[in-house]
DNA sequence: GACATGACGGCAG
DNA sequence: CCTGCCGCCATGT
């Protein structure tokens, strides 16, 4: 078998950034720890990254626990992190989203039917 | 193959 | 409360 688990992992992190419902973010942390690597938040980051170009994946939906945009800075300029989620109806301040812990959504919630 | 870095997070001091 | 260090794992040099 030449599969590469983080191929796995990667897939997960894609497949839970996609069922983010619209005006709502979630973070690194929560993404990791529903996967299982909850102590490798980075490479929740570092996966996204690899989709930056992938459209499909809202990234911009994913912050760090702080509410904050770390990664902005990783995003086309003609589509910012900030303006995206604004577009969805999400209020930020410098870089730093208001009332996060409102819009705030973790896929722990999946599990809830 | 070793060293440094990174879209993070938790804990110690 | 704020600062600093460590863990975690993949990628780049």
């Amino acid at each position: 078998m030449y599969e590469k688990l983080s191929e796995d992992f990667f897939g997960r992190v894609y497949e839970i950034v996609k069922l983010i419902p619209l005006g709502r973010v979630t973070t690194y942390g929560a993404i990791a720890n529903y996967i299982g690597l909850k102590k490798s938040a980075r490479m929740v980051g570092w996966a996204l990254n690899q989709t930056k170009y992938n459209k499909d994946i809202p990234a911009h939906r994913v912050v760090n626990r702080q509410g904050l945009l770390t990664g902005k800075q990783h995003f086309a300029v003609d589509a910012s992190m900030e303006q995206l989620l604004q577009q969805e109806g999400i209020k930020i301040e410098n870089n730093q989203i208001q009332d996060f812990q409102s819009i705030f959504w973790t896929p722990e919630e999946l599990e809830i039917d």
